[in-house]
DNA sequence: TTCTGTGCAAATCTTTTGCATGGCA
DNA sequence: TGCCATGCAAAAGATTTGCACAGAA
């Protein structure tokens, strides 16, 4: 588990137990929707409310510390890590990170350099084209 | 422009203004939100109703037609075409279409065929660069 | 102690639904 | 003519805002 609170103090934002919270959540799931972190947030957090997810979501991002990515579902959010691609499963709506290299063309990549894209690729996931 | 009424015959929906309408707006633009396509229709047809863009763009989507593509501003639609990426500036917000074999490597593309994936780049397109 | 963050409630925005009427086939 | 589509209004959902109190620095 990475430093947190370091992060935030690194940051524009005050460190709170929720935005911890909010954070390990993000960590440990690797990405998750408002509802999804609000919910596992309330067996810690009973008293913690909706509002104080969408503040310190939109807050985070406005940070830089997380980042949205928008699929067909609903946006879920993760920790800003090294440049990859999102694989999104249609079906089941997993989402699997995939490096740039595996994906794309040398010429693109020289074109857009990773730290300015970001790549969501929607498909049918291995699990669910077995079935 | 093409034969929207064909589409629509050929489809479980029966042909009125309003899907016209709609499906020249998409065709116009390219992509287009809920908002603009209300906007720009209730020009032409000002009783039209959001509700009646909402129901028509899920009927459009369930018969195939449309497919929503999910940018990181509002949900866009577009009439289907042949498989593409979609390069969207962060800045401006601008979608342009680029071909899969301009972008995805050969091994990635034989693992998931075209026919399969959706994908979406966010960057920062030529015009916003220069600026 | 100061100032930001939290949690509640209300407000706002977005999308869906029900229903009576209108219009396509 | 029969049935689906439209448009209105209301309902349901999602997100944001204002404010008083609590808690981090």
């Amino acid at each position: 588990m990475k430093n947190f609170k370091n992060l935030l103090e690194n940051s524009n934002l005050k460190t709170t137990p929720q935005r911890l919270a909010i954070l390990k959540e993000l960590d440990t799931k690797g990405h998750a929707s408002i509802e999804e972190i609000y919910e596992t947030i309330k067996e810690m957090f009973p008293s913690i409310s909706l509002a104080t997810i969408y503040k310190n979501i939109n807050a985070l991002k406005e940070e830089g510390i997380i980042s949205e990515i928008c699929l067909h579902q609903k946006p879920k959010f993760e920790i800003d890590k090294s440049p990859h691609a999102h694989f999104i499963c249609k079906k089941c709506g997993n989402v699997e990170d995939i490096p740039f290299n595996d994906i794309i063309k040398n010429d693109f990549n020289q074109k857009y350099p990773d730290s300015q894209k970001e790549l969501y690729i929607y498909g049918i996931c291995k699990k669910c084209k077995k079935v």
